[in-house]
This record gives C-alpha cells, structure tokens and sequence, in this order.
DNA sequence: AAGCTAACCTATTCACTGT
DNA sequence: ACAGTGAATAGGTTAGCTT
C-alpha cells in the first residue's frame, strides 16, 4: 500500500545518517529518564547528552521512536491527561502538565536563510552529508537544518494543497455546472518531484 | 528471513517574534 | 491581533544490525 509514499527520497537522498549504536548503558539511563519523564524538556535532553556522550538531536529521536513504539505510560491508565501534580507513589507519575522549556528558538539571519533557500531549491532532501555541510557554512547544528528542511517542506506542501483546492473551487465556478468536464489528471503535485524533482524552482 | 529500532518522513500543533 | 516560522509531537516508513 502506499507504494511510493517516499519515492522521491530515494532519488534525492544522499545518505542517511549512520545509525548509533547505544551501549546497554546508555539505554539504561536513557529508559530510566524515560520512565520518569517521556517529554524531557531542552535542558534535560541537554544533560543527557553529556551525560551519555552523544548528541542531544540522537536522543530528541530516541525519545521520539520509544514514545511511539513503547505507549510509554503503560501504568494506569487513569492520568491520561490533566492528573494534578500528584507525584505518585513509587512509580512518578508522568508530568503531563507542565512542559519543561524547549529549545531556543532560533533566529536565522538573512544570509542564513539565503543559503538555506539556496541549499532547498536545490535539493529539498538533503542527505546527512550536505546538511551537516549546511550547517558548518552557517554555524548552527545540523539539527537545526534538519528541522528547518522539514518545515520548509511541510509548508510548502500545504500551499500546494491550498493551491490546488482553491485552483479546482475557482474551475468549478467558472465551469459549466454538471459539466462532462473530463477529470483527466490534473498533474498536481501532491508532492514535490513527481519525479521532476523540483527541477525548476519556481516559488521561493 | 524476521524482529528490533535508529533515522527519517509528513501532518499537525504549540509557541515565540516581529509587524 | 495576526502572520510567519522554529520547535515539538504523533504516527508512519525505511533500512542497518542482530538473531
């Protein structure tokens, strides 16, 4: 199903990162956090981080995949949500409430962004290497770059989307009503590339 | 070959910043 | 206030290792 949901990243792809191996007790301490909190904040990432020597983005994804895998919260059900600050017994309860702090914003200057553009009309699928290559010529972390990319594209899909909805309600009064109007393929690109990868760069 | 899981994706939402 | 956009999330896919 869904066949090629991801075609277009093979094509474009350079190479993913290489795959980190934890050792059993980096997992330790990472589950162990885990099972205290499930939405560690910036600074709790941070400190992992140092404390298990590797990058706080590795276990931003980590946190990520054992959330999704893990329904972490497998205790009682019964403070799915707003549970008041009781700090259960024994086990601590989740802190749904009370978010920790994220990251920073981060605020990219015109020439960063210039380059970054630059970067994404030329390639909206940057594999490791050139997003780290990004990252160094603009002197942020190639996390952010990734995360950047990431937003790019999702923006630019919803546009498209719009794009194309507004663009069929506009035919549609325009058009004779109950019109034998083929609906041949319109060739909207539900996705970039459909294998003309981005090739012209026309918006942005 | 199958299972596990890091890496990565889209879609959506949260939340900060500048207007 | 609102638009723009970086950060976080859920949920799904891809692919490297291990068994």
């Amino acid at each position: 199903m869904a066949e090629d949901t991801y075609s277009h990243k093979r094509v474009t792809t350079n190479h993913r990162r290489c795959r980190t191996k934890f050792t059993e007790e980096q997992l330790k301490i990472l589950i162990d956090t885990f099972n205290q909190k499930p939405y560690p904040g910036y600074a709790t990432k941070q400190k992992l981080a140092l404390e298990i020597n590797t990058e706080e983005s590795r276990i931003q994804i980590w946190f990520q995949n054992r959330r999704a895998r893990h329904g972490f919260q497998k205790r009682p059900e019964a403070e799915t949500l707003e549970s008041s600050q009781s700090q259960g017994q024994g086990q601590p309860g989740v802190q749904f409430q009370s978010r920790e702090a994220r990251r920073c914003r981060t605020t990219y200057s015109a020439s960063q962004l210039h380059t970054l553009i630059k970067a994404f009309m030329k390639n909206p699928y940057p594999g490791i290497d050139s997003r780290e290559e990004l990252a160094k010529e603009i002197g942020v972390p190639e996390s952010r770059v990734q995360i950047w990319f990431q937003n790019r594209r999702s923006r630019l899909l919803l546009q498209r989307k719009r794009e194309a909805v507004a663009s069929l309600e506009q035919e549609e009064q325009g058009k004779i009503p109950e019109g034998l109007q083929g609906t041949e393929d319109t060739q909207n690109g539900t996705n970039f590339t459909s294998d003309s990868h981005l090739s012209g760069a026309r918006m942005w």
